[in-house]
DNA sequence: GTCTGATATGTGACTTGTCCTATATAGGAC
DNA sequence: GTCCTATATAGGACAAGTCACATATCAGAC
């Protein structure tokens, strides 16, 4: 399970409950590995049941009481041996991808307008990608070592480059579409056998 | 659910048992929708029982009998409703990013070795991508629509700039460790508070 | 007073996907 | 004869992730 090696991650910068976490995740590892509130906690759970994390209970005044995980040997050994461990490049699932595929049987302006929205979308994901840094410098980080910084950026990174050749991909399509150069389906189209 | 209307694509092209329908899975779609044998026949199950196809039992002499599934009106129409349908472009998990992003307390050695291993492996993968063409060929394919086809390359191209996008990003990653550009660790690595 | 929003933690039901295993036929290798 | 591979279908158990909802506190707006 990534989750928990990506929490054991977070935990090793630093104790955080689930709330703090879920905000971390959303501004850092959510292009790559977006965490869903309720795992977290979950998660959390888990990780204490398996002795990785220990569990502080602070009660606040102002706000409702908060549980704060910290890592403990364990969690930190675990983390370590996950982290050197080759791993399985499976490549994720694209329903967009699945889309494209099977998209044959739509006409050229079916074509250009799915893949024109795709283009603006992934325009405007670039966009959020690209302000990234920004929007963490304002958030208490918790992140001050330089190294770990660095493996963050390169990260963000690669999630940029990644996104720019697929945007470039899809400028290739759509121009090639306008050009006319997407072959005209067949007459008998829906084929019998 | 992708899998479903991946399946009903294929149906679209004709006729096929869950078994043809795993090769061509294998074949095509694998790298960005890689499809679990067991599932097909689940799915199978659940397109049948949703009117979305029939299913033709197929007695064989030589082998085992084969139950070959027929795409239905109902089945098309649905397809064609999800082909257009404008979808989430939410992006896939990638664990070996997440242990990018945690790896700084990784020693030069140890991130080299990870890089390289990765590169590796993307390196293998993209000449995998760029066999398909060869290897589908081989097959009795059931598409012979060019624009069908040409979506299909559509994928394949996709696939293979992005992996090309994502090998040189890890390269560069990997000249800058080299060029000893990684930042060292703090003193105080493990950080308590 | 009530309503909204941020903070904070969870449960239950469900969907999807994975892994392992079982079953069965037939052909060829050894 | 037996073992391996290809063909062919499928169930059970589990892991992981999603969605909707429940609960509670406090601050500030209206």
């Amino acid at each position: 399970m990534s989750l928990e090696h990506a929490i054991l991650g977070f935990l090793q910068y630093g104790p955080s409950s689930g709330y703090d976490l879920k905000a971390r995740f959303d501004l850092s590892v959510q292009h790559f590995w977006p965490a869903d509130q309720s795992q977290i906690y979950r998660t959390l759970a888990k990780l204490a049941k398996d002795k990785l994390a220990w569990v502080e209970h602070c009660e606040q005044e102002d706000r409702p009481d908060r549980k704060v995980y910290h890592i403990t040997e364990a969690g930190s050994e675990e983390l370590r041996r996950w982290l050197t461990r080759p791993l399985a490049m499976k490549g994720g699932r694209s329903a967009p991808l699945v889309q494209v595929f099977f998209a044959g049987q739509l006409s050229d302006e079916e074509l250009l307008a799915m893949f024109r929205r795709r283009a603006d979308e992934v325009r405007a994901g670039l966009e959020q990608l690209r302000q990234v840094p920004e929007r963490a410098e304002q958030v208490t980080w918790g992140i001050d070592d330089p190294r770990e910084e660095w493996c963050w950026y390169l990260t963000l990174e690669c999630g940029i480059r990644s996104t720019e050749a697929f945007l470039a991909w899809l400028e290739d399509v759509i121009a090639r579409i306008e050009r006319g150069e997407a072959p005209r389906q067949r007459e008998e189209a829906v084929c019998e056998r």
